[in-house]
DNA sequence: CCCTAATACGTAGACAACTACATATTTTGT
DNA sequence: ACAAAATATGTAGTTGTCTACGTATTAGGG
């Protein structure tokens, strides 16, 4: 079955990011399963800034890694649970909440860096000959610019000639 | 505040990805909205499959734009209750329902298809100078292949040298 | 010094995708 | 012709993201 998304020229682009980010994102999940590890997708971003970091408050990471604040306090939480990361009040600001990773962290640290170092040769493969990583970038910036919304409407108001 | 995920290397690439077309499909809903139009991202995929074929079963339209058939039954319901879409069941098949666009769809298209190939134009222009269209084809072509879990186990397995 | 504005965090609710399971119908292989 | 397999649809429950709103604490300006 051929896939319509991609007669759909340049208009197809949204949901294939999306199929395609998820498809990973289910795979990463599938992946940790099998190997055992009782880790879920994403939370690498958590480890590794706080491997680097120390301690951070939920905001901190928010606007490291570009998320909207619930969803770091939906992933920590998880993680927290999990036994990965503790939590404490800054003594300074009594708002904010620190957080850091646990011994157990510490101790999976090495064995999850070989799955992610696995992981990142696999993705350096699946781009191999391709120049798609700066491209990617390059397109990131531009829809940070000036958004799909901005873009069309835009368009929109062109006169047509 | 530098963005964490470019940091990480190819291994920020599943996260960078979701937030693109997260962002994207926000962004869309957000234009609609300000258009006055009363439609969601990712009904024009099914607004232009069916005005071609001009009536197809659940299971058509999922295998045609390859999302899960779950999905589409959500989707289309929903294009239901706002009355774009109308389903029939099969005489041939009792287990099949055949879903075709409405009146108020047919009328509809001539606005919703400007509002697209204006939207087509903006992403056109997102992307202008780059052959980003073809690497992502290619991209989802091997990750269609062989996926990110076995990518990463097979590297995973390779003894190290 | 106090009131207002800003900031940090949290909760609630929406949304789109998925898997897994359930049910109904049709097809297929003796 | 009937039982078993395949197919089509539907439902339930999970996930990760978002916005909008609420609450608590801190910072700043007269």
């Amino acid at each position: 079955m051929k896939d319509f998304a991609l007669e759909l020229g340049c208009l197809g682009f949204t949901m294939r990011l999306k199929r395609l980010s998820d498809a990973l994102m289910h795979d990463g999940r599938k992946m940790y399963k099998e190997l055992g590890v009782d880790i879920e997708p994403n939370w690498y971003v958590v480890f590794r800034l706080l491997k680097r970091e120390g301690e951070m408050s939920v905001m901190e990471i928010a606007e490291k890694i570009k998320l909207a604040h619930p969803s770091v306090i939906t992933l920590t939480n998880k993680m927290m649970k999990a036994d990965y990361l503790s939590s404490a009040q800054c003594t300074d600001d009594n708002r904010r909440r620190l957080l850091t990773l646990t011994q157990k962290a510490h101790d999976q640290l090495p064995r999850l860096e070989q799955i992610w170092n696995a992981g990142e040769r696999g993705v350096i493969k699946a781009l191999e000959g391709t120049d798609f990583m700066e491209m990617f970038s390059l397109i990131e910036a531009r829809f940070g610019e000036k958004g799909f919304k901005d873009r069309t409407i835009d368009e929109l108001n062109k006169p047509t000639l």
